[in-house]
DNA sequence: GTCTATACGAGGATAGAC
DNA sequence: GTCTATCCTCGTATAGAC
């Protein structure tokens, strides 16, 4: 996955920067510095804050679609799949990197509407994945459904997302997927 | 809980903006405007922003150590206890307030040193407190404790701060306690 | 304690040369 | 496409009058 051009380049290091400290934390001089070129030249390429942040959740929804469907097309087993995909969290956090929309759901009530959309139809897109994976597990009696697969989806990625943030301000740090997210899912979605 | 002094006002308008806003997004220029005073009246209660915020999350902690100890104090069943904790994380949602120490969380990586020590203090306590609970309730035979009491503590506090994220970005918005939250408790510390 | 006035830097953005 | 130069606003902070 090179990256030739600036524009790209632009939106790796914006991700990274938006993953870490935030929407309101972080600016186009961070970017500039990075990227070695000036404020003015970022403007070039996207006219505004507002645009940059819109395209860099866009292409976020994109990676993480894919990244879903490979676990998918992988025909693992329904629970190898769903450690696949609390993996994808766990992975983010080995770089110090916070799920992108999980930030900027800490920043919505200062984000543009054109960026709350985007944000909410990643949770949309992401929930209706994992319910579907739950219910596949669900159907080969792999495990239990007492609830419904959309709340238990809707619950696994808030607790994906609350440990991620906490992982930063709690004293077992990146090992808080070892020692809680781990033996919470085995627990829950054990094999029958 | 009146407040006649100044100070203190300014503390109650800053924790609504920070909870709604988050850290770098929040100024003393906002906080003039919603008390009645000027920009620099602020900083002769509160130097810097340092100062403020940490006094803030201070407080936040006092308070929470409060309600979880009236809630230990009710005599309760366990279950009824749990229910009243989750509560506190669905009626600040119920004022648009999500938990301070979860935006602060997100906000990690631009906090000063002196507020990052005060966050890692809440969620120590919070998870010691949630923790001795569940314990109790395992002693009393009214869930099972298949994983340890830490990790569904940790579980527990990660998932409800998830939940409170979501609901802004969610299409359940609000709904979400009693859509998801409540249903995962049930299913997960049912009385035996 | 609160005010006005002010300093200083940072952030977003644009114009125009190259 | 990228640069320099510049504009304007906002945010933090201080000095000194009242």
């Amino acid at each position: 996955m090179e990256n030739n051009n600036t524009a790209q380049t632009i939106l790796n290091v914006a991700q990274d920067i938006v993953r870490n400290r935030g929407y309101s934390a972080f600016s186009y001089a961070d970017i500039a510095k990075q990227v070695g070129i000036r404020k003015a030249s970022i403007h070039y390429h996207f006219p505004g804050k507002e645009d940059l942040v819109k395209k860099l959740v866009e292409q976020y929804r994109e990676g993480m679609a894919k990244a879903c469907d490979r676990i998918a097309r992988s025909n693992a087993k329904p629970q190898d799949q769903l450690l696949a995909f609390a993996n994808l969290y766990r992975n983010g956090l080995a770089e110090h990197k916070i799920c992108l929309c999980a930030m900027l759901a800490a920043d919505f009530a200062v984000l543009p509407d054109s960026i709350q959309a985007e944000i909410r139809v990643f949770f949309q897109d992401t929930a209706t994945w994992l319910a579907s994976l739950l219910q596949t597990g669900c159907d080969a009696k792999v495990w239990d459904c007492s609830t419904t697969v959309e709340q238990d989806a809707q619950g696994l990625i808030a607790m994906l997302q609350g440990a991620q943030l906490l992982s930063r301000s709690a004293i077992n740090g990146d090992a808080i997927f070892e020692q809680m997210v781990y033996p919470l899912l085995q627990a829950k979605f054990a094999q029958v």
